[in-house]
DNA sequence: TGGTTATCGTGAAGACGATG
DNA sequence: CATCGTCTTCACGATAACCA
């Protein structure tokens, strides 16, 4: 076996970590008139059925200062597997923007892809980071038992400097986290087949995944519930478009083969109510498993360390046999002071200066220099400052400020 | 007249190619 | 590899067209 190449074809298939409650719901509109609006506050509700067998109702509130697109829901997802297939998994994820992107599939080095996808993505982070999720019958799968939960989703920090080759660090909430990451039940899904639908489809096919990996083989809905509680569409719509939007939602189901097809998938009223049956399609009985490649530069330590200058070699043993947490210090640690620093700052080389205090850290003998954590602080403090008062996208708060502390940073 | 259906406008978002 | 222009799709309120 070679060294792995840096690349990113089709070996592994992608793909995207689930909640098993959270799929119950719409987190927010379709419409991003609505869901981007700021201060918006979605409420929902939906049906479980308790230990005793009695449907109960679960109200869902979800808070969003800056709003919340459906597709922010893909970051979500994706960010989350990207955190779980990791090495050795924490509820941390250092990684470049790059590697989220190529990994998430939304760059790649064939479909040249550029800078919207960048800034999307640091405006979704945004948005999700300011979540905050209640709701009074979370499925707890590490209990077995229904819960009043509130919790939010992620938080982040990154660079300031946007041409910073230092990872961003997303930090998941230990709650949140715990309920996606319990055990067996773990929720994946596809990612490449979730990409390629559209935000309503999406849902549904999230949804079905959850009850069809239950070996069930079929599953009902009440169409309205389905259309605006489950997919977002809009409450305000009449049944009957209502019915038109869900038969096309359903009619790309059957084309990804997620649903079988049927002449007919709304049953006309039963006390009122239109009802929806699908039944499991043949995209379960070939999908059963998902699992990310073992690819070293599926490593998300990869970049900042080659970043550094180490070789392929050297880049495999430190994933392999150092705590990530403290490879992604060092790393940061090292990448930073050759951002602000400049290459004078180093006695040899970055890549001995990198080498040499990882293993006196590991050793537990090297703490952080003071001027990392200042620069930590700094840092934090200007994100402080740049949110709450204006939405200004994330790469772009302030680069002016840090530019006293070091001449040579626009190079990397 | 009352009700249904078709179409337009707007802003978000994705796909894809050209270019630097 | 990043960036941008452009074309298409989507949700859905508003308006127009249609029909009994």
């Amino acid at each position: 076996m070679g060294i792995p190449k840096r690349q990113n074809h089709k070996n592994g298939v992608k793909i995207g970590l689930g909640e098993l409650s959270l799929v119950e719901h719409a987190l927010c509109p379709l419409d991003s008139r609505r869901s981007l609006s700021e201060n918006l506050v979605h409420s929902n509700a939906y049906f479980y059925t308790d230990h005793n067998r009695h449907q109960r109702n679960a109200q869902v509130r979800v808070n969003a200062p800056l709003g919340l697109s459906a597709s922010d829901e893909f970051y979500l997802w994706g960010l989350l597997a990207l955190t779980c297939c990791q090495q050795k998994p924490t509820a941390e994820l250092f990684a470049t923007p790059h590697y989220c992107l190529r990994q998430l599939g939304c760059i790649n080095q064939h479909g040249k892809r550029g800078g919207r996808q960048y800034r999307k993505f640091a405006e979704s982070l945004e948005r999700l980071s300011l979540v905050s999720y209640s709701n009074d019958a979370f499925y707890d799968p590490v209990r077995g038992e229904h819960r009043k939960v509130g919790f939010g989703f992620l938080s982040y920090s990154l660079p300031v400097n946007k041409r910073s080759s230092r990872a961003w660090k997303i930090a998941w909430d230990p709650i949140f986290f715990e309920f996606c990451m319990s055990g067996s039940q773990q929720f994946r899904f596809d990612l490449e087949v979730y990409r390629s639908l559209d935000c309503a489809s999406r849902r549904l096919f999230l949804l079905l995944q959850k009850m069809f990996s239950k070996r069930l083989e079929e599953a009902r809905f009440e169409l309205r519930h389905l259309a605006v509680h489950v997919l977002g569409f809009s409450e305000s719509l009449p049944t009957k478009t209502l019915m038109k939007k869900c038969k096309k939602t359903l009619a790309r189901l059957v084309d990804s083969g997620i649903i079988k097809p049927s002449p007919q998938f709304i049953t006309g009223k039963r006390g009122g109510n239109y009802r929806v049956r699908v039944e499991r399609g043949a995209y379960f009985a070939t999908r059963a498993e998902f699992r990310l490649s073992k690819d070293l530069t599926s490593s998300p330590l990869y970049e900042p360390l080659a970043a550094i200058g180490l070789e392929e070699l050297a880049i495999r043993r430190f994933v392999r046999d150092f705590d990530p947490v403290l490879v992604q210090e060092w790393a940061d640690i090292t990448l930073a002071a050759m951002e602000r620093k400049g290459k004078k700052f180093f006695r040899r080389s970055p890549q001995a200066y990198f080498v040499d205090n990882v293993q006196q850290a590991a050793q537990g003998n090297r703490t952080p220099p003071d001027w990392w954590q200042e620069l930590r602080h700094s840092e934090n403090r200007e994100k402080r400052m740049g949110q709450p008062a204006s939405p200004t996208p994330v790469g772009e708060i302030i680069t002016q400020v840090l530019g006293g502390i070091s001449g040579d940073e626009a190079k990397t």
